[in-house]
RNA sequence: GCCGAUGUGGCGAAAUGGCAGACGCAACGGACUUAAAAUCCGUUGGGCUUAACGGCCCGUGCCGGUUCGAGUCCGGCCAUCGGCACCA
C-alpha cells in the first residue's frame, strides 16, 4: 500500500520526544527538600479533573480540558513556574462493578487493563504530566487515606458558635452521635433496584438513575450520611473570592438553595366551637417555615405534609376517613406525578383548626401534597393573597383570600396574587411598612412573644453516603452492640474482601455482607458491610498529588503547604515588599511565609474539567477541604482558586457524540494521520474553551497544514527526498516588519494564554508564519523565538526543529525546554507613521497616513480637506470635528 | 415559572465603544505538473452601479434608547441550549 505522504515527520518525532522527556523526568516537580528542588522558583499547579478509565478510551472530549492546562503548564515552566502537573484515576464505582457483573471479570483487573489504556492514549498525546505523581483511588495505599478522612469527619462535629468542624471531644453535650459530621439515619433514601444501591438525589434524574436510566423509588432506609448542610453558609460565602464562572457559582448557590425568613408556630385549637381558641391539649404547636413573615394577617389556612406524622394526631373523626383516603392515593403516586406543575392542585380538610398567632383567627388546617415533607418544616401557613399556589389552592377549596400587601398603584382588591414589593395593608402592627421594615418588625414581635424566630433554610440536604455496593471504599466501622464505633487508624487501610460473587443481593444488603469471615470483626463486633460512593476518592485526590507517596500522613504539611498554599502568581508577586519571589531557603528547604502574598483562598491555580461537575465533585470536595482545614490539616480554606469548565465537543454532524449516532471520533485516529501535535493544535483552534463546538476533520487538516508550513519554514527536502536544514534560515537580523510581526506575536500569545484564549493565539501564530514563508531568508532569531511560543502548544515538532536548529547554530541548549518564555518590547510595536480612520457623521470613509506625533488639528485639517469627506459632507454643514488621538476623525454634519 | 449562557458569512470563529467578518475550513481562479496530489499565489457577506479603474447602499436574532460613533453599553422582546423546579 502506498502510504499516503506526511507533510512532516510527525511519525518519527513524536515517539522520539516523548522518550526522552520520559528518560529525562523533564516534567518532574520536586518537592520541597527534594533533589533539584529550587526555592527561588515560584510554583504552579495545574489540575485536571481525573478521568474514570472506561473500556471504551478516550474520546476526544477527554483532551480538551488536558490539552488547556498542558499548554498553561508548559508555557508556566518556560517562565520560570515550578509545575505541578499531576493525572490519576478515579476507579471506584459503578460502571466498572456493572462490567464486572456482566462479564465475571474482577472489577480489579479491568481496572487495571484500562487504566493501562488510559495512559498510553494519553501519553500519545504528549502532555507534560509528572507520572511519578500517578494516583489511583482503587490502590490500597491511597483510599487507606480515604477512609482516615472518613474518620476524621466521623470524629468532628461542626460547632455552631465557632463556626467550625471542631473534634467530636470539644463537643459538651451528652449525645454525641447526635452531632457528628458523619452520622447514621434511618431516611428516605432513593432507592434504585436494578442497580440494587441507594443513591445520592444528585445520582437520580427525572425518578431515573443517572446511570443506567433505571427507575428509583424512595424508601427509608439506614444509612451513613455527611452533615454537609452544617457547612452550608460556609459553603455559600466560600464562592465569592474564587475565580470561577458567574455561571457556575449560580448553579451551587442555587443547588445550597439559601432562604432567610423565619419559623412561626400556630397553636392547634379545639374544634368542637367555632370560637374555641384554647390550645389541644396533649397536641403539639405547628411549625412553619416562610420566607414572607410580613404576610403573616393573610394567612387564612395551614396545609402540612400527607406524610406528616402530626396529621394523625389533628384529625378530627368526622375528617378520618377523607384523610386516609388521601392518603393513599397520594402513596401510589410517584415523584414524577406528584411534582408535575401542570397538575391542579389536591387535598383534604383535617378538621382542625390552628391559631394566627398574630390575629388570633382560627384557621383550617388541611393536608396537600404540594407541601413536601422534605423541605422546611413540612407544613406552611397558606397565604393565597400573595403566593401563586396558595392563592390556586384557596381557590379550588373556596377558603379565605385577604390582601395584606398592596401593589403599587393598584387597590387592595387588585393586589390579590401580587408577590413582590408593595406596602403592607390589613395587618395592624405592620400596615404601611415596606417589605423590609414588616419583616423585621413581625419577627421582632414573634421573638417577643414566643410565637417563631428568624430562621434560614436550605435546599441542600444532607449527603447520603453509603452505597450497596462492591467495588468502593469499606468504611472503617465496626458495629459493637448495635453502636458504631471507628476502626482504629492502625487497621487501615481496611481492604474489601475478595469476593467471587460480588452481585448486589437485590435485598438492599450490600454484597459485603456475603463474606461472613471479614464481616466478623471479634466476638461481639462486626464490620460495616456499606461501600462509600464514587465521589469519595476524587474529594482529595488533589492534595495527594502533592505528596503521593507519603505514608505517614495523608499529604505531608511541608508539601500540601507549598504546592497549596495560596497562589503564588506573578500578578501578586510585586505588589509586596517589592517582593518578586519567595526568599531562598533558610534552615527548612524553603520558607512558607504566608505574608508574603495577598491570601487567595484557593489552592490550586488552574482547575479545568465538565460543568457536569458543578454540584456533585466540586462541592463534596470544598466540603472535604473545609473539614480538613479547620481541622487544621491544610493551609487554605478552598481547594480550587480558578475553575474553568471546558465546552462539550460535539460530533461532524453536531450532534452530542455517541455510538447511537455512529459520529464519535477516536483521538488515536486523528493522530496517526495527523500527528499529536496537530490534534492539540486543533482542539484549541477550534473555538473558545468554555464554548460547545462541533469537530471538524477538515478542520484539522488545516491545522495540520500550519505545522507544515512551520516545519517547512526551517526544513527543506534534499534530492535524496530527506528532510534537511534549509538553506534560507539565516543569522540575520530581521526586517523591521518582520520584528514588528514577531513582537506582536509574543504579545499575544503570551497574553491569550494567560487568558486562555488558545484559539487566537494560535490564530497570530498562523499570521506570523504566513508572513515569514515567502521570505527568501529567515532570520534565525525570529524563528528561535517563535518555536518557543508555539512549544506548549506543538511541543514535539518545536523541540525538533529546536535541536536541529541548535546543530548548526549553537545555543545555549539543545532544548527547547530549557529556553526562557520571550519577552514583547512595546517600543518595537510602534510605528513612526499612524493609520487614522476618518469617519463622516460615524461612517467609514477613507483612512489616512500620518505622523505618530500628528497633532488633533493637523488631523482635523487633513479630515476636513480629504476628497472622500467632501464629498460625503456634501451640501451638509460641518457641525462638530471628534479627533481621538492616534485613531480617528469623525466629521459631524447635517 | 426561576436562574444562567448563547445568537455575527456557506461552516468553525475574530473584533480595549472607533475600518464588522482577523485566522482557519469550504468554494472558485491562477502558477507548478504529461496529469493528479501536495505546494505556492489570488478571489470569496449581500445588493446596486460602471466598458473599466471605481462608486454607492444594506448587513452582527427583533424593537427601542444612550453616544459624534453600538456586534460591543442600557431597556424590552424572540429563539436555542444548560441547570433548578409545588423549596413555602
Amino acid at each position: 500500500m502506498s502510504e499516503r505522504r506526511k507533510p512532516y515527520p510527525f511519525d518519527q518525532i513524536e515517539p522520539k520526544w516523548q522518550a526522552i522527556w520520559d528518560q529525562n523526568r523533564s516534567f518532574h516537580a520536586p518537592n520541597p527538600g527534594e533533589e533539584n528542588f529550587d526555592p527561588a522558583k515560584p510554583k504552579y499547579y495545574a489540575l485536571d479533573m481525573f478521568p474514570y478509565p472506561s473500556g471504551a478510551g478516550l474520546h476526544v472530549g477527554h483532551p480538551e480540558g488536558y490539552t488547556a492546562t498542558d499548554i498553561v503548564a508548559r508555557y508556566k515552566r518556560l517562565r520560570g513556574f515550578n509545575v505541578l502537573h499531576p493525572m490519576g484515576w478515579d476507579a471506584f464505582g459503578l460502571p466498572a462493578e456493572q462490567y464486572a457483573i456482566k462479564t465475571g471479570q474482577h472489577p480489579a483487573v479491568t481496572t487495571r487493563e484500562n487504566v493501562a489504556k488510559f495512559k498510553t492514549q494519553l501519553k500519545r498525546i504528549g502532555f507534560s504530566y509528572d507520572w511519578e505523581r500517578e494516583v489511583n483511588t482503587t490502590d490500597p495505599a491511597y483510599y487507606k487515606w480515604t477512609q482516615w478522612i472518613f474518620l476524621q469527619i466521623y470524629h468532628s462535629w461542626f460547632n455552631p458558635e465557632t463556626k467550625k468542624a471542631e473534634p467530636i471531644s470539644s463537643y459538651r453535650g451528652d449525645d454525641p452521635d447526635s452531632v457528628r459530621l458523619a452520622y447514621v439515619a434511618e431516611v428516605p433514601v432513593n432507592w434504585c433496584q436494578e442497580l440494587g444501591t441507594v443513591l445520592a438525589n444528585e445520582e437520580v434524574i427525572d425518578g431515573k438513575s443517572e446511570v443506567g436510566g433505571f427507575p428509583v423509588v424512595r424508601r427509608p432506609m439506614r444509612q451513613w450520611m455527611l452533615r454537609i448542610t452544617a457547612l452550608a453558609d460556609r459553603l455559600l460565602d466560600g464562592l465569592e473570592d474564587l475565580d470561577w464562572p458567574d455561571s457556575l457559582k449560580a448553579l451551587q448557590r442555587n443547588w445550597i438553595g439559601r432562604s432567610e425568613g423565619a419559623e412561626i408556630r400556630f397553636a392547634v385549637v379545639g374544634s368542637s366551637r367555632c370560637d374555641d381558641r384554647t390550645p389541644q391539649p396533649g397536641v403539639p404547636t405547628i411549625s412553619v417555615f416562610t420566607t414572607r413573615p410580613d404576610t403573616l394577617y393573610g394567612a387564612t389556612y395551614m396545609v402540612i405534609a400527607p406524610e406528616n406524622p402530626l396529621v394523625d394526631q389533628i384529625t378530627t373523626d368526622e375528617q378520618r376517613e377523607s384523610i386516609k383516603a388521601y392518603r393513599a392515593e397520594i402513596a401510589t403516586k410517584s415523584d414524577l406525578e406528584r411534582t408535575d406543575l401542570a397538575r391542579e392542585k389536591t387535598g383534604a380538610f383535617t378538621g382542625a383548626f390552628a391559631m394566627n398567632p398574630v390575629n388570633q383567627e382560627r384557621i383550617p388546617i388541611w393536608i396537600a401534597d404540594y407541601v413536601l415533607m422534605g423541605y422546611g418544616t413540612g407544613a406552611i401557613m397558606g397565604v393565597p393573597a400573595h403566593d401563586e399556589r396558595d392563592l390556586e389552592f384557596a381557590k379550588k377549596f373556596g377558603l379565605q383570600i385577604v390582601p395584606v400587601i398592596q401593589a403599587p398603584e393598584k387597590t387592595a382588591e387588585e393586589s390579590i396574587g401580587y408577590t413582590g414589593i408593595g406596602t403592607a395593608i390589613n395587618s395592624p402592627l405592620l400596615n404601611g411598612l415596606s417589605r423590609v421594615e414588616a419583616t423585621a418588625r413581625i419577627i421582632d414581635w414573634l421573638e417577643q412573644n414566643g410565637h417563631g424566630r428568624r430562621d434560614t433554610r436550605y435546599k441542600l440536604r444532607d449527603w447520603l453516603f453509603s452505597r450497596q455496593r462492591y467495588w468502593g471504599e469499606p468504611f472503617p466501622i465496626i458495629w459493637r452492640e448495635g453502636k458504631h464505633e471507628a476502626l482504629p487508624e492502625s487497621e487501615l487501610p481496611l481492604e474489601p474482601p475478595a469476593l467471587d460473587d460480588f452481585k448486589p443481593t437485590g435485598t438492599g444488603e450490600p454484597p459485603l455482607a456475603k463474606a461472613k469471615d471479614w464481616i466478623r470483626y471479634s466476638d461481639n463486633a462486626s464490620r460495616e458491610t456499606n461501600t462509600m460512593p464514587q465521589w469519595a476518592g476524587s474529594c482529595w485526590y488533589y492534595l495527594r498529588y502533592c505528596d503521593p507517596g507519603n505514608d505517614q500522613r495523608f499529604v505531608g504539611r511541608e508539601p500540601e503547604q507549598y504546592w497549596m498554599g495560596g497562589r503564588n502568581d506573578e500578578g501578586q508577586m510585586t505588589n509586596v515588599e517589592g517582593m518578586t519571589k519567595p526568599e531562598p531557603a533558610g534552615t527548612s528547604s524553603f520558607d512558607i511565609r504566608p505574608s508574603s502574598f495577598p491570601a487567595k483562598p484557593g489552592g490550586v491555580d488552574l482547575y479545568i474539567g465538565g460543568v457536569e461537575h458543578a454540584v456533585l465533585h466540586l462541592l463534596y470536595a470544598r466540603f472535604w477541604h473545609k473539614v480538613l482545614f479547620d481541622l487544621g490539616h491544610l493551609s487554605t480554606p478552598e481547594p480550587f482558586q480558578r475553575l474553568v469548565n471546558q465546552g462539550m465537543i460535539l460530533g461532524e454532524d453536531s450532534r452530542k457524540m455517541s455510538k447511537r449516532w455512529g459520529n464519535v471520533i477516536d483521538p488515536i485516529d486523528v493522530i496517526e494521520i495527523h500527528g499529536a501535535d496537530a490534534f492539540r493544535c486543533y482542539e484549541m483552534f477550534m473555538g473558545p474553551l468554555e464554548q460547545m463546538k462541533p469537530w471538524s476533520m477538515k478542520g484539522v487538516e488545516g491545522v495540520s497544514r500550519f505545522l507544515a508550513r512551520v516545519w517547512r519554514l526551517i526544513m527543506e527536502e534534499n534530492q535524496a527526498g530527506e528532510w534537511v536544514l534549509s538553506d534560507e534560515v539565516q543569522d540575520v537580523d530581521p526586517q523591521k516588519s518582520e520584528v514588528k510581526i514577531l513582537h506582536a506575536t509574543i504579545k499575544k500569545v503570551t497574553g491569550d494564554i494567560e487568558t486562555l484564549s488558545f484559539n487566537t493565539a494560535i490564530s497570530q501564530m498562523m499570521i506570523m508564519v504566513n508572513a515569514l514563508t515567502n521570505a527568501p531568508a529567515k532570520p534565525l532569531s525570529a524563528l528561535r523565538t517563535l518555536l518557543v511560543l508555539l512549544n506548549p502548544f506543538a511541543p514535539h515538532l518545536t523541540s525538533e526543529l529546536w535541536q536541529t536548529l541548535a546543530r548548526k547554530f549553537p545555543a545555549g541548549s539543545d532544548q527547547i525546554t530549557a529556553q526562557p518564555w520571550p519577552e514583547h518590547d512595546e517600543r518595537l510595536l510602534i510605528e513612526d507613521e499612524i493609520e487614522i480612520v476618518l469617519q463622516v457623521n460615524g461612517k467609514f470613509r477613507d483612512k489616512i497616513t500620518v505622523a505618530l506625533d500628528a497633532t488633533d488639528a493637523a488631523l482635523e485639517t487633513a479630515a476636513r480637506s480629504n476628497p472622500k469627506v467632501q464629498n460625503a459632507v456634501g451640501e451638509q454643514t460641518i457641525r462638530k470635528v471628534v479627533v481621538v488621538p492616534k485613531k480617528l476623525v469623525n466629521v459631524v454634519a447635517n
